[in-house]
RNA sequence: CGGGGUAUAGCGUAGUCCGGUUAACGCGCCUGCUUUGGGAGCAGGAGAUCGGGAGUUCGAAUCUCUCUACCCCGACCA
């Protein structure tokens, strides 16, 4: 194994991978596309969903678990979302093996199922074949239901965290009796997605609405959020879908009126998924490793002793004691690295860990009564007294977290450009970037371009402002200001 | 599903063309001693039926057939 990392700006999809993997986030699993996500990177997961579970609690919001199966004729209820989900399941057909002398285990071919079952892909059917059950009237009204889950989407060409057959998310499915209300519940999850991006993650989003092409398969209206990755490339981050009556009406979600009258369910659904991980790999990344933001760092400080001997080691210990009681006892999440690697090796392991602070303390700093802080974001080495380091590490997390936010926001408004034309909207797309600019709110026209650059309309941002613009490829006058790129 | 490729120790590879002792190297791993402020050193050690099956041969990692798995490129996608 070298020592060093693919060079980002050369082959970022080769740093991509080894990141993941030296960083000790996850690994493939014996099926292809499959991940088995490691602790360190699992605890990165639970910190993120901790905080976005707190989100969505304080908003009304409540927890089920709805199951894995789902009977094949439900994906067929809903015309637009079985075309978007067909071509991705996996199918139960059989329930039993038996052994066979010439190939160990064989399908048990009498076992095979009357209706096949389908794997989730997303929960929204049985979801609705449920909520049939549970409303009858205006009252049984909101319903404000999120599960946290795995999916199964059998894509062909997977990377880790960023696109795995098998996914964890949260889905949100809830149901109103107006379509007001489900508009404002759709917004403000999108809100409380873009918190979550930008407030915790460090992760800069536009938001706004997706194209009809792009919108999920069933919804009337999707919103989301898009942030640029460090190759310049999109990825989306979050969705949040306004499903008008689509499933009520598949799946016959009836409520009563105030005033007697019988009329179908506003429904939405949104979720982030597992993926908000590679998004945080690939917007702070740099040539040392991962840089994670303190907010959802598993190790927030790591402590690296220096000792030459036994004798030291307990005098260093002493020394620390005071410190690492009153940083844990604060809630800052500490690990002391006591293996007996080179601190030079070490440092170089929990770079690439992406902890943000480490802190080194050896002989010289016990007679100095300091301790020596070393940021990861900017490499930033500090020598701080030993009775101030609770405060300047609760500080430093805070300005490390705020400055991981405002490097990838300055990196995204570099590459995010205005055009002139469409040679040069060309020229920007092979380059890396994106494009805000025109467009005359033809389909037709955003898949001529995606086939000319594959460059898609990654949303259509709240803040447009089409006024005076013309669309990017037909030079008419522009329906919607959008924002294009290449995504992942 | 189309087109290309790979399979040798935990990982990365050499050896395969042109068959010939005990399958080699780096990293990692184990034991011991010495080390420790930017990827430590020395000594010893464990670990491989060369992807599976069949064939050719006195002899196969190497040649032939076959199966399987994985990787890359396209169409699909949170």
């Amino acid at each position: 194994m070298s020592k060093g990392l693919p060079d980002r700006s050369n082959d970022f999809s080769a740093w991509y991978t080894q990141v993941v993997n030296r960083a000790g986030l996850a690994d493939h699993g014996p099926v292809k596309g499959t991940m088995v996500i490691k602790p360190y990177g699992f605890q990165l997961w639970e910190n993120i969903k901790e905080t976005f579970d707190k989100m969505i609690k304080e908003t009304g919001h409540v927890n089920a678990y709805f199951p894995l199966f789902i009977p094949k004729s439900f994906l067929a209820k809903e015309a637009e979302h079985v075309e978007g989900f067909a071509k991705e399941c996996a199918v139960v057909t059989h329930t039993r093996l038996k052994s066979d002398p010439d190939k160990g285990v064989v399908v048990d071919p009498e076992s095979k199922l009357e209706e096949e079952i389908i794997v989730r892909p997303t929960s929204e059917t049985v979801i609705w074949s449920m909520y049939k059950k549970w409303i009858q009237s205006y009252r049984d009204l909101p319903v404000l239901i999120n599960q946290w889950a795995n999916v199964v989407r059998w894509e062909m060409r997977t990377r880790l965290f960023l696109r795995t057959s098998e996914f964890l998310w949260q889905e949100g499915h809830t149901a109103h009796s107006t379509p007001e209300e489900a508009e404002k519940e759709t917004l403000d999850i999108l809100e409380l997605y873009r918190q979550l991006a930008e407030d915790h993650l460090a992760v800069p989003v536009y938001t706004g609405l997706k194209t009809d092409s792009e919108k999920f398969a069933g919804a009337e209206r999707t919103y989301c959020i898009e942030a640029m990755m460090g190759d310049k490339r999109a990825l989306q981050a979050g969705t949040s879908h306004n499903l008008g009556q689509n499933f009520a009406k598949a799946f016959g979600v009836t409520f009563q009126t105030k005033d007697n009258k019988e009329e179908l369910v506003w429904a939405t659904s949104w979720g982030v998924s597992t993926r908000l991980i590679g998004a945080v790999i690939l917007t702070h990344g740099d040539d040392k490793g991962l840089r994670l933001p303190p907010r959802i760092a598993p190790i927030q400080v790591v402590i690296i002793p220096i000792t030459k001997n036994e004798d030291q080691a307990n005098q260093l210990k002493t020394y620390l004691n005071p410190m690492t009681e009153e940083l844990r006892s604060s809630g800052v999440r500490i690990f002391e690295d006591w293996t007996n690697n080179s601190p030079g090796f070490k440092f170089n392991e929990w770079e690439m860990k992406g902890v943000p602070l480490r802190m080194e303390v050896g002989p010289r700093d016990i007679k100095e009564e300091k301790v020596v802080l070393v940021r990861r974001d900017s490499k930033e080495k500090l020598f701080i007294s030993k009775d101030s380091v609770l405060e300047n590490i609760q500080e430093l997390l805070e300005d490390i977290q705020e400055n991981l936010l405002r490097q990838a926001r300055d990196f995204r408004d570099e590459n995010t450009h205005a055009v002139q034309d469409y040679t040069e909207f060309k020229e920007v797309i092979k380059q890396g970037g994106f494009v805000r600019c025109g467009w005359n709110g033809d389909s037709k026209v955003e898949a001529k371009i995606k086939e000319e650059t594959k460059a898609t309309v990654r949303c259509i941002p709240f803040n447009e402002n089409p006024q005076g613009l013309t669309c990017i490829k037909t030079g008419e006058e522009a329906k919607h200001e959008v924002i294009f790129a290449k995504a992942y």
